[in-house]
DNA sequence: GTATATAATCTAATTATATTAGTTATTGGC
DNA sequence: GCCAATAACTAATATAATTAGATTATATAC
């Protein structure tokens, strides 16, 4: 049928991830460090990628899949304010193991991306049933998905940009942020 | 001494501000693009901003300026709860009327350069002072601070971002966050 | 007034990166 | 063995940033 592929789809990704959790930042990727790591010249790339905008769009659904995974292990056999708490510690938790794919990740997906849109959707979905759980429903729980989502977000996109440089522990200033929240959204 | 400039800093930079706000990210302004706005060349942007890399610093030392005046004029008068409310409405303006500078401004300043690290560390102060008419102080007003500072940043990057498509009042939104946050911290 | 120093701008060349076009070579199915 | 498919290649082009060095206009010293 054809010559043999010497990479698969899995291992370009992955090495671009790496590459992209090494910067911190997956807008600093270029195709000349990923053929490099992938012992091929730049061109060869296009076999395997859209251009670079379409690499970016592959990890950005494979770094979807993995928040995805990781947040349905985390809520599994749980509701209400632990399900939050443990939506709350994988999401922090992925940021930490994958800085440069989180950056991709958090970006609202474009309307036309059928695939991202509905892994995006899944997300907010699971976050709906888990609020369902808290007694929030309707746009009340619509308001506190946009509430949670923006809580979770700032605090570790502000942490692994560097923001929180003082000597104090980072751990408990994200403890006390997402306690307060759930608290105040049990208290309407 | 000199030939006359015909540009000043003041119309460079805003110029850039201007192209930076229209893409709604400052990392994808070109010195291209910037010269031909200006109708000079390329390369004679050199007499005007340290490449690309001075034109973003510079660009985030004007950004944090004028984040930092609208602080101020906010808080003016006010203390405790009004004072704070005064901040997230100010701060979240900023990222509408700015967003390519916005995004430029949020980034933590690099610890060698005195003049962002000022600028961030004043922004940094008045919120201490503020904090402190709400009773906060020592440890506690730090982990308000990143706290706050991550309600805030959380949801006005994913609101400019486009994360929140829904026909769902993003003011009623962010007033509900808000407030929840600011509850729960006096009830600490 | 004129000369000169200064700096703003320019052209030309270099470097880095992404992309496209077109070729080569390998391999699995017939 | 032949053929179709395709991964990988070389070569060329496009865009952007940057550096080097020349040119020019003008503010000030005299």
């Amino acid at each position: 049928m054809a010559k043999t592929r010497q990479l698969t789809p899995e291992v370009v990704i992955e090495t671009a991830a790496r590459l992209a959790n090494e910067l911190r930042d997956a807008s600093r990727i270029t195709l000349t460090d990923l053929a490099a790591e992938l012992n091929i010249r730049v061109p060869s790339l296009y076999n395997h990628v859209k251009g670079l905008d379409g690499l970016r769009r592959d990890l950005t659904v494979w770094g979807l899949q993995q928040l995805l995974a990781a947040t349905r292990q985390a809520v599994l056999g749980q509701v209400g304010r632990d399900a939050l708490l443990a939506v709350a510690h994988a999401y922090r938790a992925f940021a930490h193991a994958q800085p440069g794919v989180y950056s991709l990740v958090l970006k609202a997906p474009p309307p036309e991306d059928a695939q991202l849109t509905a892994l995006s959707n899944e997300l907010l979905l699971i976050l709906q049933l888990v609020l369902a759980s808290y007694n929030l429903q309707g746009e009340a729980a619509l308001h506190a998905i946009r509430g949670f989502r923006s809580v979770l977000h700032g605090f570790v996109s502000l942490e692994t940009g560097g923001a929180f440089e003082l000597l104090l522990d980072r751990d408990e200033s994200f403890n006390r942020l997402v306690e307060i929240y759930l608290d105040g959204l049990s208290k309407n």
